[in-house]
DNA sequence: CGGATTTGACCGGCGC
DNA sequence: GCGCCGGTCAAATCCG
């Protein structure tokens, strides 16, 4: 990982910058692992002592920004982090990424590898594999439970000591075979009681619901916090959405538009939206009025 | 019994 | 070239 000292952004993922974070109580220390992972700064929101906000070290002059896009479009990953403080501890936090769009870094990267030796299928599949780098979302969420309820099946296919951390990291896939999405989940060992979840790669396919409660209405936020006792459902459900748009929109076009000038002073962290949870699981075209 | 989880091994990238 | 580390695989195990 990126040495807070020494920025590299000739890594070759150069949407991940980063983090200046003298600024933050929570993510300057070993939170900024990962955050400085995602070149974000975060502080605390002055009006809300218990929120937290995030800037981009990216400032909001287009150079870097588009930096981070158009690396997206290249084999790197363009990353996001939302926080979200949850002062709920008994259950699960909605966290979303969000709706259909299909493989397209997948593809392109693919045809952009070199012609390789002959080697085995499975190797082969492998190596194209290892160079993919999807849009990434960073969730840190405050909450007791390590696995976010998100309205998805995830299938966890390793664990990791993390450096630097007493806490492992978990590695989970979606459980649709069709579906690459990809998230890990960690805590932050400076702060245990956060969780910090990160997914990669959007669904292609539409949420399962919660498994034991039910599928979720598109605009029943109440009953979802009510029924699982959960906390209120992540800050900005559009957010996430709109990132994801907005990465795949500027995949195809120049113009870019960083997810977090949309946010800049409406921190993702709180910003109850009428949608709830699902504004951002479910695409807002297939759900029922 | 089938699906999910655990866990050690393995692999590739990167810095020194 | 070597070692470290993150990420993934896959066999073993667990669980409903």
């Amino acid at each position: 990982m990126n040495d807070p000292d020494n920025p590299d952004l000739t890594n070759d993922d150069s949407a991940w910058r980063q983090l200046t974070s003298q600024d933050s109580d929570f993510f300057d220390r070993d939170t900024s692992n990962i955050l400085s992972d995602f070149g974000w700064n975060l502080h605390h929101s002055s009006d809300h002592p218990h929120s937290l906000r995030f800037d981009s070290d990216l400032t909001p002059t287009t150079g870097v920004k588009s930096t981070t896009v158009t690396s997206s479009c290249s084999s790197s990953a363009a990353v996001s982090v939302a926080v979200t403080e949850v002062s709920t501890s008994n259950n699960n936090n909605p966290s979303a990424t969000s709706s259909s769009s299909e493989d397209l870094v997948e593809n392109s990267t693919a045809s952009a590898e070199k012609t390789p030796p002959p080697e085995t299928p499975v190797k082969e599949k492998k190596k194209a594999q290892k160079r993919i780098r999807q849009p990434r979302f960073a969730f840190m969420t405050k909450s007791d439970v390590d696995n976010l309820e998100d309205g998805y099946r995830w299938r966890k296919y390793g664990q990791k000591a993390v450096k630097n951390s007493p806490f492992p990291r978990s590695y989970y896939r979606c459980t649709n075979s069709r579906c690459t999405v990809k998230k890990r989940v960690e805590r932050s060992s400076e702060d245990p009681s956060i969780v910090i979840t990160t997914y990669e790669g959007q669904h292609c396919h539409q949420t399962i619901g919660f498994p034991r409660g039910g599928i979720l209405t598109a605009h029943d936020p109440h009953s979802f916090t009510s029924h699982h006792h959960l906390p209120p459902p992540l800050p900005n459900p559009y957010y996430y959405q709109e990132l994801l748009h907005q990465l795949h929109r500027d995949n195809n076009a120049p113009s870019p538009r960083l997810p977090q000038s949309t946010t800049e002073d409406a921190p993702a962290v709180s910003n109850p939206s009428e949608e709830g949870l699902l504004g951002d699981i479910v695409p807002q075209t297939k759900r029922n009025p």
